[in-house]
DNA sequence: TTCATCGACATTGGATCCATTTACAGACTA
DNA sequence: TAGTCTGTAAATGGATCCAATGTCGATGAA
């Protein structure tokens, strides 16, 4: 009964599960995080959550405060402009070098993921769970192209740091946005097929530089789906 | 007795005693840790340091297999040069940042860092503490003028991944690549000073491949300072 | 009525305890 | 003599216990 996904994980498996409820938006963001509550809920004694939250911690998603319990972390509209101006960066970086590797088959599946947002788009259907895949997806099949873990685990320890449901909800709202975004997937999509570096490069820097600061003036405007206790 | 660095923060405080006895090679790569002797050591409870184990472990620096203990984990060469491509475009990212902020105090003290590295390059005393706290000085400082936390996070996430002492041990040895990593400070130093953008970019992401590709050939020559049991 | 102080309650953090698992050593057999 | 099997010791991981700290409410005084 013990062995979640394998033996002797326990601990990850904890903080891999209240990660996932925070990424969906279950917790919100401003949540305390209760152990007892955790631990009832997991089956587990509060050992494991303890350890879990302060995984999370590390990783930026909650703040701890001593004898004053956890909270899901909520980011300054700054905070989010300069992570996502590294992320940028980044995934710069993982589009160029992705250019020079990557198979006909991951530009077929960058294709299909943008076909999905592509159709999401026009039908007005965005924030859903579908897209908000897809999106990842696209972003991780670059990674995988790019064939450097490091870079791909700098990249997850960013996008880890914010809730993705709130990405989502950014989008939601903004037509315009949503196409900007599928044309500027093109964009990149094209540079991949070109194995054109530069443009690669510069595609990806230039749509994670906009979608940051789309997210950015989001927090600016909407503190909402933030816990009000 | 209890409070070291600021109450509430014990299972850190510990992390980073440990995370410190790692850098500076006191506990050498492949060498198994003890929760129990590591809490005598501090004189506290196994709890904090499974706690302060796991935090490392997270962060790459050790590597915790189930029931069978933690080792300081040993990077793989190819691992250094995927790691240093990262770092490269971070800390070049810094630099461009820097040239349009940094100030004359800050340019000031990069002069002394490299003076220091200088003077230890001409005397052969490199691998010092001396040199190695001027190496990091450096880059510290060039991070503080790019002003962005969360590109600075990222980089430290970098640096602790890899021993300090061992990229010490690494320029030590080579009287040659001490002088080219001097000269190439010296011209991160220039580009700052003419507030040139692209060319501390350039200079600075040069110089961190270099470095990086020196560490990496030191990795795949010499598997030294690694423990042996 | 309002503010301050005191006390009970809830929650966290560290220590200790116990079960589970692994490693090692010695003995037994082929 | 070599290989295997088993029993014991040690180390980890989780659960439970206890102390310390912060929060909230009640009571009393201004």
């Amino acid at each position: 009964m013990t062995p979640q996904t394998d033996e002797g994980a326990l601990v990850d498996d904890i903080a891999a599960r209240i990660r996932a409820r925070i990424m969906d938006g279950e917790l919100p963001i401003g949540k305390p995080l209760r152990q007892a509550a955790l631990a009832a809920e997991f089956g587990v004694s509060r050992t494991p959550v303890r350890e879990a939250l302060r995984q999370l911690q590390n990783g930026g998603l909650i703040e701890m405060q001593p004898h004053r319990g956890a909270v899901v972390r909520v980011p300054a509209p700054w905070e989010v402009r300069q992570a996502y101006e590294v992320r940028a960066e980044l995934e710069a970086l993982a589009a160029r070098r992705a250019a020079a590797r990557i198979t006909d088959s991951q530009l077929a599946e960058l294709r299909r993921h943008n076909d999905v947002l592509r159709a999401a788009a026009g039908a007005g259907a965005a924030g859903t769970p579908d897209t908000t895949q897809a999106n990842d997806c696209f972003h991780t099949v670059v990674c995988q192209a790019a064939d450097n873990p490091w870079l791909s685990r700098m990249i997850d320890r960013i996008n880890e740091s914010f809730p993705r449901n709130v990405s989502s909800l950014a989008l939601a709202g903004d037509e315009r946005h949503r196409q900007l975004n599928v044309r500027q997937h093109d964009a990149v999509v094209a540079a991949l097929t070109d194995r054109d570096e530069d443009r690669a490069q510069e595609a990806m820097r230039e749509h994670v530089i906009s979608a940051g600061e789309h997210l950015t003036a989001w927090y600016e405007r909407r503190s909402q789906t933030v816990f009000h206790g």
